[in-house]
DNA sequence: AATGAATGAGATTTCATTCAT
DNA sequence: AATGAATGAAATCTCATTCAT
């Protein structure tokens, strides 16, 4: 597999050391506390040797945000296509997939979620956007599966996007409640199902006199 | 009412006028692009005078947040108020008034969902601290409404604060997509039966096969 | 005359005194090797503080180069208009006006010479070629006398711009031959009446047996 | 002739492939904003392996002036050796062989008239000072073509040293004057004639009624 | 109370040069 | 002899904050 040279292969290497400093000093400090000189200390490098990996800060955090999302992709893609069953089961994985992967690389998650906030006004258009961009990828990839629900008539008329938007904001805002405040407790895995539960049947319930 | 003197009231209108334009430039920029020249500029003071009504940037920022959020809670707080009847109701209300109330503060709303990002590891405790527990407030808040309704059993036995993590994330990635993308389109309140739905019922086809 | 307020006096003073500072420190090491810091220094200024005057690097010197042009023009200018005579008198007082502007000045003729080599490659357009049509707007002046001479039919019909630059690219090289080897043996202006003799009736001598 | 062994050879054809990716881009971009990286890779070489050729980049920039500079004396020394007429003979061929080497070398021109301010105030003995002793040494062969002029009573007396700063400075001038605008328009070697004529006989119209 | 010039710390970025391979 | 990654010094520029007026 591997047919790398060793060159090629030492290089891969170095660059990660880089890219694993950056991701987590950004997640601790923010973009625009963290600076390089941190980042090439913790990578055991000097500052400006980062400069032979990365053209620059924001192309430093842009790598870090492209290439863990990446993994992210990958990672849910790959659980859902292994889901052949109902939709429900296929967002219940994708659920699983995307607590799984935060819980697993929670330093990006940070990263991940602020991403917009990195950037205002910064460099509005070159790097800003393509930040943005990864995550509507990612909205858009949940719409189309919700899609899917819909005309099966799995699901009720409901707009996809905003029915995917809703959906990975409340996952999302339980992955910062455990990571704020619950990681202590435990696992974030198990909440899965808490929010199966909500997306799919609602908080109501069912044996309640309302209904 | 206002038995305030007229040196006490201007004050208080100069020191608004700081936090206006604080706010719009927070919003449009982000705390750490911001400049205090710009917004003492936008305010119609010199730079420094800024300094005479809060003791530094951090503490101006802080201030729009407090004072913004101290609004949300009284215009969210009426509004429940109001709604006697079933939890599903007051939640539908509580809903409907925070999505009014950002529709109207949109530029609120970007520093509102961002304040984490700008204080990451800056003033770890002071301010950064501060800033979040204003939102947890909010999370409190939401969450002791729905363990009413849990307790009434209108409501499934879910764990409270993390089902007001859930809805407070729906909500806040729905305003997001709006502002984002969707503005051009009208109003952000006609969403909030959609989400009631959703947060009610779930997404389910109640008349699926599947069920 | 001067109506302006003790602010607007002391702001000129102390721009001044930087612009004072730049010539200096850009005559003596060019423009790349001169740094902020230097300049800041001899002001007695903070480094920051030069940049409330102007806003970089480049903008300071071009302004040196600019202002200090300027009066090489007005001075230049003034001299021409008192001079009613033939052509030749008046460039005569030109080349003495131009070779006592840079005896007094002969900080900004090193600025002034290289203006070009300063800028190659960095800012093509915005900067470097400022500083270029400053030069240009000089050589059509001279050339626009020498127009009007060959007119009157003083002059011999040469094209005016060539002309313009072969006269001023000899007073410049002499200049320079002053400024590197012959500054302690005395002034500039008694070499105007060489360059005036051969500058209007060339190099020959008259009584060789050549002609 | 050319008892070179191969190895030699060699060697002097990687050097020169160095000398001319040199003379290309500081010619384009001046001695600070040239970098060795973008040399070598003109050169095909790696960065390291300029300095097996020049101890460092003063060192590469001085040896392609000097190296040029040699190539202009030994030029011009050909061209008059062969003219045994008249002073103003062998100035004519001098002014023509001087634009001629310039039209074809225009690259190296714009070094060579920038080279004192390429190294102003960086190397101020070592180095700047050899750039500016080819050039005098250039001026002084001038000086002693006219000095014999003056002797035999073929010019007037004027002093020689400066005569050839004047002739020098307006060649470059002209030259300059090409690079910038007209080089479009042609050669530049039909200009020889009108700077013979103002350099011998002036730029007074002999018919003119001043005489 | 208001001003805004001055400060100066701090961060990014560039690049000549070295040196282990 | 050739390589090119690593270094680290140096320079520009920004801006919150202070303080004399």
């Amino acid at each position: 597999m591997s047919k790398l040279g060793r060159k090629e292969r030492e290089y891969r290497e170095r660059r990660s050391a880089v890219l694993r400093a950056a991701e987590l000093i950004f997640s601790k400090k923010g973009f625009h506390k963290s600076t390089m000189a941190e980042i090439a200390q913790i990578a055991e490098f000097a500052t400006g040797s980062l400069y032979n990996f990365f053209k620059n800060k924001a192309d430093l955090y842009l790598t870090v945000i492209d290439e863990r999302s990446e993994e992210l992709f990958q990672s849910i893609g790959k659980e859902i296509a292994n889901v052949k069953g109902s939709l429900e089961e296929r967002i219940t994985s994708l659920i699983k997939a995307h607590l799984a992967f935060f819980e697993k690389n929670s330093n990006f998650f940070k990263i991940f979620l602020t991403q917009r906030a990195a950037f205002e006004g910064i460099t509005k258009d070159e790097m800003g956007d393509k930040a943005h961009k990864i995550y509507l990828k990612y909205v858009d990839m949940v719409a189309e599966i919700i899609e899917g629900g819909i005309k099966r008539e799995e699901l009720k008329g409901l707009n996809p996007r905003e029915t995917s938007y809703a959906l990975l904001g409340m996952l999302n805002s339980i992955i910062t409640y455990w990571l704020t405040s619950g990681r202590k407790r435990g696992s974030l895995i198990p909440k899965a199902s808490a929010l199966v539960e909500i997306f799919f049947k609602g908080t109501t319930n069912p044996s309640s006199s309302q209904v």
